[in-house]
DNA sequence: CTCAGTGCAAAAGCTTTGCATAATA
DNA sequence: TATTATGCAAAGCTTTTGCACTGAG
């Protein structure tokens, strides 16, 4: 039995092969995929699938745990793969790209902020957002 | 000169009635209005204001640094007034309240994170959500 | 066989845009 | 008077929903 339909299979989801290939679509991009290129990975092997299948599986994952939902400040959002490690995102205004790094920050804020003691936290996001070397070298010449 | 009168001026915008009622109703809401709580607030005193002005207004004041846009996860953006402290938001998932901490992070990020070294940041958004301590005990009950 | 899942089309929510009119500097 | 800004209506983009059909268990 293959990872992914395990995966799918003990939350108790009835293995579809829309659902196995979005999981797969997600699984093996770089990370960060939105909506439409979810779509658009999915439909080469499904090309009868429709977006609103796209958007109900990202959300019965999301409910699952399997995927986060991040928020890049545009229009739409942005899916990955829930990470091992604790991590966030560099995102450059310029070129788009996407940069993660790690840093574990969730017990440092759970100390140390007053605000967050009597919280229960379950998801925490970081963007920052600017320009990376290679924009800002452009922009220089 | 009113104070808002003189930033608007400052920035070399002209000074509308639409223009300064906005900024009066972000700076004077506790933080973190939608377009449309700023459209209905704005409406009050000025019936005829439409939402595409407040639109167009708030993303004038956005490229200006007047204002930030924030991004809790919902479908449409919050916007405060540019604080004067870093600050960053915690969101109750149960009833919506947002509670701000201050929390100097970029200064430890800058020095910490080797991917930011060779980054321009120019925003940090950090959003933790959760439930908060009201709407906990509520569902112990 | 049964019920969860899907495709399609339509709707909904938020935001942007074109254009003629109005108001500021 | 010359722009710049506004209101209105229409369009655009992302996401959700209703419903009949399909397919997994």
């Amino acid at each position: 039995m293959k990872a992914t339909k395990k995966t799918l299979n003990d939350r108790g989801l009835k293995v579809t092969s829309q659902r196995t290939v979005i999981l797969e679509a997600i699984r093996h991009s770089q990370g960060h995929v939105d909506a439409d290129e979810v779509y658009r990975s999915v439909h080469r092997s499904l090309p009868r699938v429709s977006l609103s299948t796209v958007y109900r599986t990202l959300q019965r994952f999301r409910e699952l745990g399997l995927i986060d939902e991040l928020h890049f400040g545009e229009e739409h959002h942005h899916y990955e793969m829930k990470p091992a490690r604790e991590h966030y995102h560099l995102v450059c205004l310029e070129c788009g790209r996407v940069t993660e790094f790690q840093y574990p920050l969730m017990r440092t804020l759970k100390r140390n902020v007053p605000e967050a003691h009597d919280f229960e936290i379950t998801g925490s996001e970081i963007t920052l957002t600017g320009y990376c070397a290679r924009c800002l070298k452009q922009k220089q010449m």
